[in-house]
DNA sequence: CGAATCATTGAATGGGCTCAAGGGACGTGG
DNA sequence: CCACGTCCCTTGAGCCCATTCAATGATTCG
């Protein structure tokens, strides 16, 4: 625990003279990086742009050569059917590489959509690619991360193929509090500058049953959302409710050895 | 394609040899591999058991320390609600690696199920992130094999978030046609032996509800589904009943240059 | 202050679910 | 070889959750 404030802290300082400095960080939540592996990530190469909400990072079928970082804001990443109906895959917050699977699958895995105003940082792949090629610790790190991802989409599908819409966005409001939270902890308040329109597309039902839903977990006293900040009340209700279980985020590895596996 | 057929049946000859040569097949249809990379994939250790239909090949939340290897069957990934209702969040067919993620997260992504007879070849991770280590490339054809994967989860999601059922059975049937056929091929005809309730159990269905939307679409000749064999009377209208599109396989790769990113 | 977007609510419709019963297919044992 | 039990498939009836369509407030922003 004390390591990891001190590498927060750590981390922290660096953020303000190299803005892919909470990359390496999120990285270190999962992974163990030596002092040189470090290095060769702050060393990437990137560039910022700034995106304004509701416009896309990405777009479907591109084929993309950098991976985008979210260093402010919040993205989503979305599917479409020939209809034009959208379902969100992911949401991104401050901290997420967002497509880092783009580095070794250029296309087909959906489009990214800037869900707020959004500063993004351009990592070429090229750069990615030759960082992971010389630290076999830096791309059992990306693969990792990429294997939250994945974690994630199992949970999402599970909680969609299986639960009613106010179980479904009772759980995506519990993993948003643990992530928000960071490692260990959960926020029982934050903002989530999302639309109801939005949420429909995580959670895969219309807007106007969005609304009732919420206004449903509002009558059961569980939480709240006013004003794009939500409230959570009774959050071991809202969990029980939604069946939520944390271990697929993989936050809690604080108080578990970390792994560093493929160091020869 | 001339030396991918080569590829192809060179692998078939060492098949008989070592159960693990479809797994370097299965690699090298996206990722270029080296005489000695394949070399040392194929001096992977395994064991070989046999798991009945309906038994599990690895249980929810159990800590796994080797992958799966599908060397004949069919398995299903799973994951489950409280409620014990369960969502399949993969089907492995027999050649793919099914748990490879496991090597750097291994627990917390579902549990594996026999939906038939199958045969496992169990890979020690330690085997596998040692090859990894050494080999930068094998760790990127890993990464790139779960990479499929997570593309794949996003598809299902996309499916089951906004399809109607007769819509979500339609695009299952399409991306078991093409898998069952492999590179740039696609089946009108497979036997998929899969029970109603565990097609139910992909596509986020009641088991009624499959037999209803069968019927459906064996109304609208598109297809059949009979003693456990399915057939496709019309691809074209399956394929834009469901909106399926085959990019997120990955299969059509044999027109495309191969890549080959992680080599230093 | 006006315009656009978003949230909220009602009424009617419909897709999918639940409950329930009957019919096949298949394996097992007599 | 047939009888029997067990799954599994099939179909019906009624209900319910979620959708659709539509209208009215609330917010936000230029």
């Amino acid at each position: 625990m004390r390591s990891r404030l001190l590498n927060g802290s750590r981390a922290m300082v660096i953020a303000s003279a190299h803005g892919l400095a909470p990359f390496i960080d999120r990285l270190a939540l999962r992974s163990v990086l030596s002092p040189g592996e470090q290095d060769a990530l702050l060393a990437l190469p990137f560039d910022a742009i700034t995106i304004g909400a509701r416009r896309n990072v990405t777009r479907l079928g591109e084929i993309s050569s950098h991976a985008s970082f979210v260093a402010t804001g919040l993205v989503g990443r979305f599917g479409q059917t020939a209809s034009g109906q959208r379902q969100l895959t992911g949401i991104h917050l401050s901290g997420d590489m967002a497509d880092l699977l783009s580095v070794v699958r250029p296309t087909g895995v959906g489009a990214l959509l800037a869900l707020t105003e959004t500063t993004i940082l351009r990592v070429p792949h090229r750069a990615l690619r030759a960082a992971a090629a010389q630290f076999p610790a830096i791309a059992e790190a990306f693969w990792r991360h990429c294997a939250v991802d994945t974690a994630t989409l199992m949970q999402w599908l599970l909680n969609i193929g299986r639960g009613d819409a106010v179980g479904r966005l009772g759980h995506l409001m519990c993993e948003m509090a643990m992530r928000f939270g960071g490692e260990r902890e959960y926020r029982l308040q934050f903002d989530l500058p999302l639309t109801q329109e939005q949420l429909a597309d995580a959670t895969g039902i219309t807007p106007v049953h969005v609304n009732r839903s919420l206004r449903r977990l509002r009558e059961l006293k569980l939480m709240t959302i006013c004003r794009k900040r939500v409230d959570i009340h009774d959050w071991d209700g809202l969990v029980s409710l939604s069946g939520f279980d944390p271990d697929y985020l993989a936050l809690d590895i604080g108080n578990r050895p970390k792994v560093r596996l493929l160091s020869a």
